[in-house]
DNA sequence: TTAGGTGCAAATTCTTTGCACCCTG
DNA sequence: CAGGGTGCAAAGAATTTGCACCTAA
């Protein structure tokens, strides 16, 4: 058993309107997909689509063996991705180890601890609109930005937190 | 043997001089940090700083093998964090699989290639100067803010490029 | 009914660690 | 010459895969 990062230790919630709209797409879209509704799905993209956290597959198996005993770790993995494929989630690449999903596909922007890893969504309308300078688009296709802005978060800065090997 | 990824096959160079000081400031800090100066960090620090493609640990590897066969995987990844902690380095966090290490420690943002995994440093003095909204630095103190531009780059779109899981 | 989904266990991939020898300072 | 550094091999963590049974449609 791995040792639990601050952010798994206070799973915050979406609210329960927003969760509900995500979970009606969800039917519709694996519906629409030839893709089956099996309660494992159903209760793993709810955790996901509930949590605020961007939880990492392990973060969700945890979270949803209470309600489910006998999931294994690899559907999971699987669910995760699929749900991935299908348009549902976004992955915003391993942060220290592991790969972390959100249900949150709406234009919006990143704060990440570098102490504990602890990643939040926050909205700025200014930086939705920001240029992309040319300087980028010369690499190619331009599909999306974001910016990520990087810091101690406040829980690190009052307790010291256990400091994992930060990103920079 | 893995299959090599596209940004893998095109290695592009950093200009001489600016290698030359990147290696002049790893001697004085090192020297300074009371680390020693062995050749194996000396020809690891210098294919970092010689690439400007984010190289994983095993990338630096095989760069560093025809010149220096007998280093083993294991102290690549150790010099690579130890310049890390020493401030030489800075750390992507892993894309696809793998931690990326970077010696551009100057201000930029980033363009990836969500097909290849290709990520490439851009400038823009009008990114630079992108506020931080206060939705961000609410949730802590703030160190570093950067553009994470996302696309399908020039090389993927022309070759079709073998599609890992891509990171949306 | 039946193809797709699941659980289990084993395999892979990436990274870290323990230990004995080596080399820089 | 002493203590940090290295190579090797083995351990660990995260994730994927093969296979036989199960279940939603």
């Amino acid at each position: 058993m791995r040792i639990l990062r601050n952010w798994e230790k206070h799973p915050r919630m979406v609210d329960d309107l927003e969760v509900r709209r995500r979970l009606e797409r969800f039917q519709s879209v694996a519906r629409e997909a030839g893709v089956k509704l099996t309660h494992q799905r159903l209760v793993i993209f709810r955790a996901v689509a509930g949590s605020v956290e961007h939880p990492t597959a392990e973060t969700v198996y945890n979270a949803v063996r209470p309600e489910m005993p006998t999931v294994s770790l690899d559907t999971v993995y699987r669910t995760l991705w699929l749900l991935t494929d299908l348009g549902l989630l976004t992955t915003l690449g391993p942060r220290q180890g592991s790969v972390r999903f959100e249900a949150n596909l709406e234009k919006h922007h990143h704060y990440l601890c570098v102490r504990c890893g602890a990643l939040r969504d926050f909205d700025s309308a200014e930086l939705d609109a920001l240029p992309i300078p040319s300087a980028a688009s010369r690499f190619g296709r331009v599909v999306s930005s974001h910016v990520e802005v990087r810091g101690i978060c406040a829980a690190c800065m009052q307790a010291g937190g256990e400091s994992r090997r930060p990103e920079a």
